[in-house]
DNA sequence: CGTGATCCTTACGTTCACGTCAGGTTTGAG
DNA sequence: CTCAAACCTGACGTGAACGTAAGGATCACG
């Protein structure tokens, strides 16, 4: 960082990131960015198994990827948060999308036995609630936990104007600090 | 773990847990089993200052708690495991707690200057606001996530359907397997 | 007042989820 | 073809959140 900013012209020159038409041929730093999140950890979720290998990657070459990739990873990303379980427990339960993904696959070619289609449909199905269980539980304890936190708001709110009423006279309930009605609450 | 297992009253002569008529006098194992959690998860969550130190420890006696610090280490947790946040922030966040709990004692007492409680009800009021929003923003996610879930659900089960319905005839729309209606969806 | 279970502190070990650095290779604009 | 920028593969480092083991002190029952 001291004598190489060379290129005059400011910016990597490099990094198409939607130069070509279609949505191909990302590297891995684009897809990181448009993800918002880095080329390790993109190398890392490809390692312990939890996005699929570059497809196609021509032995040591660079890798490459599609828009869909990167829809992949933020998916990924946006489960693990909302989730809050571990890499290996995400993996699992991303196993249930591959299954699906499959089940597609499948299902658009037309020469399977209908029995394979249904356990297949089946098996779906038991992985999507298995997740929606999981999703609903924990939306379900966050409602209480909103519920309660506007509860006690409430409580505090009316204190101060109590304290306002009690007191008041003096000066008219004027504009108490900077956001006065309704700024926050609204269900 | 060879020639020690005497007492053959079986179980731990310690330990009362609930024996006491009040709810007093915890000891830090019997408020890890409460809680679920570790005796050395509690004293980190103290030497990190996320807990308070066990009140008023003689020197290097053994902690005591009351029923109401095994509550507040399971809204800890509880929170730590909702919100997804660092012991850090979630740190930051119950400082807002333990400003309203002295807000609280403050109005009890009754002489303080009616600006001074303006003031402390309206940071508390602050505090409480940032929780609120922080709660919304995932409780939202986590429906919007949800409602997603259903939908892929749906398709799956019309597919189902479809199915049966093609090549039915044969045999009436059977229990597919187990579980057949409505284990699941009740929104 | 002994004694076994529990607790104390201190300190090092561990797992997860990446960060970072080294040394070499690939890519694409010029 | 050149050459800087980005990428590659290892390998080691790191912070968070505890686990675990050592050596000794406390606690409560008998």
């Amino acid at each position: 960082m001291s004598t190489s900013a060379r290129h005059p012209t400011g910016q990597a020159p490099q990094s198409p990131v939607e130069g070509s038409a279609d949505g191909e041929s990302l590297r891995i730093g684009d897809v990181a960015k448009l993800a918002g999140t880095t080329p390790r950890t993109i190398r890392y979720y490809e390692e312990i198994g939890l996005l699929p290998e570059a497809p196609a990657r021509p032995s040591g070459r660079h890798r490459l990827y599609s828009a869909a990739e990167v829809e992949r990873l933020r998916e990924v990303m946006r489960l693990k948060d909302l989730l809050g379980v571990s890499l290996e427990q995400l993996k699992t339960l991303l196993s249930a999308e591959e299954a699906r993904a499959e089940v597609r696959a499948q299902l658009r070619r037309d020469d399977v036995e209908p029995d394979r289609r249904r356990e297949l449909l089946q098996e779906a199905l038991g992985h999507i609630d298995r997740q929606l269980e999981l999703v609903r539980n924990r939306a379900g304890e966050l409602q209480k936990l909103e519920h309660e936190l506007c509860e006690t708001r409430k409580r505090a709110r009316r204190k101060v104007r109590e304290l306002d009423a009690q007191q008041g006279g003096a000066f008219p309930p004027s504009p108490p600090a900077l956001e006065t009605a309704s700024g926050e609450p609204q269900p």
